[in-house]
DNA sequence: ACTTAGCACTCGTGGTCATCGAGTGCTAAC
DNA sequence: GTTAGCACTCGATGACCACGAGTGCTAAGT
C-alpha cells in the first residue's frame, strides 16, 4: 500500500503531467507551496513508487511521467472530479433544446458539444429505439415482387425496410395480412416483434391461411432488424479531428490508425456497447481498453437513460493523459441532462 | 505560346514531380532515354517556364516544381488520362452489385471503392432522389397533436418526416386528406410534389373543406424536404485517412484544417454541387477552388446520371500534385458505371 | 543563333562535436 | 528519516563543416 506522502506526490505528479505533457521532476514538485519536503526525499519517493509500478522513466535524466497503473490509481483514489463549472451545462441545455424536433438531432448536437467542452474526441452510442412501441405497421409493394414495409412508433420513430415478396403469395393477400399484424401486433416494444409474431401471430396464420410459409417468411424479413453489423444503433462522433491538439499525435504515423477507426462504425459500437447497461461513470486506461487502436488511450463513458432506463452512451476519447476529473464531471452533467431531454422527447 | 520543347520539358517535370514529390532538375530531365538535350538548355528552358509562371522554384539551389498554372496546362494540353487498368472496374462492378438491395449502400462502396484505387480521398454527392415518383403518402398520427407523414416512391425509397397537427384539424378529417392526396399526387416526381400540391389539390380542397387553411399548413409541412442545410443531398466520404499518405499533409497544421473540413458537410455540398450538372470530368487546381481549405489541393469530380439525367457526383480529393491521369481515367470508368447500376435499380 | 561545357555560387542536408541543463542516484552528514 | 552535495547521464541545442544537387552565367562550339 502506498503512503500518503506518496500518494501526494503521485497526485501532484499526475495533475502536473496532464497540464503540461512534459515528464515532471523531483524539484518542480518540491517547490510547490504545499510541499515542504525536499527535492530529495522526493526523489526516493518517487524511486519507490517507479519500482511499486506506479510511474515510469522516459530515458534516465528525465523526470517521471505516470505509468497506466498510475494514471488508474489516481482515477480510483487521487482525483478530484467536482472541478466544473455548472453554468455551462445550463446554457447548454437550452441550446440542447432550441432544436428538440429529433432525437437524432439532439445526440449529435451532444456530441459536438461535449467534444468542444472537453477537448477530446466524443463519442457517442446513439438510444436503442427498441423500447419504443409499435405504433402501425404498413406494407407498400412497388416494382415486381418488391415491398417496403414501414414501422411506426408510438414516438413518432420510422423504420423502413425493403422486403422481397415471396413467390405464391397472392398481391391480394397482403393487405389481410397487414391488417392482421396491425391488430396483434400495435403495443408491441420493436424489441419484442419477433418473438411476438411467432406467439401471437403464427397460429392465427396457420389457421386462417393456406400461405402459411411466405407469408411468415415475409414477415420475418420485416422484423429482422437491418443488420449493418452495429445492432441498430448509430454511432455519432464530435470532434474528430480534436485529438490532434494533443501533443501525443502530433505525428501522423500514430493519429492514423486512430482516425482510421473513426470510420469504422462497427468497432466504436463494440468499443462502446457494453458501457451502456453498466451505469455510472466508467474509466478505460489504456491497456484495458480492448481494442488495440486505443492501447495509448484512454476511454470515459456515461450512459444515460430515458425513462430511467439505458439506452446507450457517452464517450470521451483522449490520450492517457487525460484531464480525468474535468471530464468526468462534464460527463456526468451530460449524461444527466441528455437522459432528461430524450426522456421528456419521448413523451 | 509554348514551343514544342517546352511543352516536352514541362510534362516530364509534372509528370516527374507527381511520381517522386520532390523538385526535379535539369539534370534528372536530360537523362532520360528520350532527351538529347543537355542539361544547360533544360535549364534555359526552365528558366524560361518559370518567368511564364508554369514552374517555382522552392529554393534557389533546388530543382523546379510545377505551378498551380503548370498543373493547369498539364492538365489541359499535356497529359494522358488512358492511363488504366479496365479490369479493375469490372472486378468492382460485380462487388457493387452484390449488395444492391440499397441505393445508399452502392453509393457507398462507390466513395471506399474510388478512394482505394486512387489513394486519394472520395467524397461522393449522393443522388438527388427527388426525380422518384410518388407511390403513396400516408400520416401517421402519436402522441398529441403529432404526425409522421410517410412518402414511398417508386423505387422502394422512404421519405419520412414529423409534422405537428395544425389547431383547429380534426383528427377525423385526415384520413380523408390522406385519400385526397393520394388521389392527386400519385405519380407525381417528388420535386415537382409542391408545386402540385398548389394547382392539383387546393382547388379541391377549398371546394370541400372547411379547413382549407390548416389542412393546407399541415401538407405544406409534409412537402417541405427537411432542411439540414444540404438541400437534400447526402454526402459519402471514402477514405479520408488517406490523405495522410501524400508526403504534403505529414504535417498535422496542414491536415487539421482539411479533415475539420470533412467534418462539414455542408461545405462539402456547396464544394461539390456546381459539378453535379456540367456533366463529364472537371479539374480544379488549387486556387481554382472556392472554398479556401483547398487552395493546395486539387478536385476532380464526375457527374453521375440516372437515366441519362445527372443526380450526383463523385470527386476525388489530393494534393495539388495529383496523378490527374489514372484519377480521372478511374472517375471516368466509375460514374459510368454507378450510372449504370443506379439506372437499373431505379427500374 | 542555338547549344553546351565549364565553373563559381547557393543552399538545404546530414554529421560531428561541444555545451548546457534538467534530472537522477548515491553518499554522507544532519 | 531527511537533506545537502556531488558526480553522472542523457537529450536538446547550436555551431561548424563537408557534401552534393542544382542553378545562373559566360564563353566556346556548331
Amino acid at each position: 500500500m502506498l503512503t500518503d506522502r506518496q500518494k501526494v506526490i503521485l497526485q501532484i505528479l499526475v495533475d502536473d503531467y496532464i497540464r503540461s505533457a512534459e515528464p515532471v521532476g523531483s524539484r518542480t514538485i518540491s517547490k510547490r507551496p504545499d510541499m515542504s519536503i525536499s527535492p530529495a526525499t522526493i526523489r526516493n519517493e518517487m524511486a519507490d513508487l517507479e519500482e511499486l509500478g506506479y510511474l515510469e522513466q522516459p530515458h534516465t535524466s528525465a523526470g517521471r511521467i505516470p505509468s497506466q497503473k498510475g494514471y488508474r490509481f489516481y482515477v480510483d483514489h487521487l482525483m478530484n472530479a467536482d472541478n466544473g463549472e455548472a453554468q455551462d451545462v445550463q446554457n447548454l441545455r437550452s441550446g440542447l433544446l432550441n432544436r428538440l424536433d429529433e432525437m437524432e438531432q439532439v445526440v449529435q448536437q451532444t456530441a459536438s458539444i461535449v467534444s468542444g467542452l472537453t477537448n477530446y474526441t466524443a463519442i457517442v452510442l446513439g438510444p436503442k429505439v427498441f423500447t419504443d412501441k409499435l405504433l402501425s405497421i404498413q406494407i407498400q409493394p412497388y416494382g415486381d415482387r418488391m415491398a417496403v414495409a414501414i414501422l411506426v412508433t408510438d414516438t413518432g420513430h420510422v423504420e423502413h425496410r425493403k422486403v422481397t415478396i415471396p413467390e405464391g403469395v397472392p398481391p391480394e393477400a397482403i393487405a389481410h395480412y397487414v391488417n392482421l399484424l396491425n391488430q396483434k401486433l400495435v403495443g408491441v416494444p420493436l424489441h419484442k416483434l419477433k418473438s411476438a409474431l411467432h406467439t401471437e401471430v403464427a397460429d392465427e396464420l396457420r389457421r386462417c391461411s393456406e400461405q402459411f410459409e411466405g407469408a411468415m417468411m415475409l414477415f420475418n424479413q420485416m422484423v429482422e432488424p437491418e443488420d449493418d453489423g452495429t445492432g441498430g444503433q448509430r454511432i455519432y462522433l464530435g470532434g474528430t479531428t480534436r485529438i490532434m491538439n494533443q501533443p501525443e499525435f502530433r505525428d501522423v504515423e500514430k493519429l492514423k490508425p486512430l482516425l482510421d477507426m473513426f470510420e469504422q462504425t462497427q468497432k466504436l459500437v463494440r468499443m462502446l456497447e457494453g458501457t451502456t447497461s453498466s451505469g455510472g461513470i466508467q474509466v478505460r486506461i489504456g491497456h484495458e481498453n480492448l481494442i488495440e487502436t486505443i492501447h495509448e488511450c484512454s476511454l470515459v463513458t456515461a450512459s444515460y437513460t430515458i425513462d430511467g432506463i439505458p439506452v446507450g452512451s457517452i464517450g470521451v476519447l483522449g490520450p492517457t493523459r487525460m484531464e480525468y476529473g474535468r471530464v468526468i464531471h462534464t460527463l456526468n452533467q451530460f449524461s444527466t441532462t441528455l437522459s432528461q431531454i430524450l426522456t421528456q422527447l419521448n413523451k
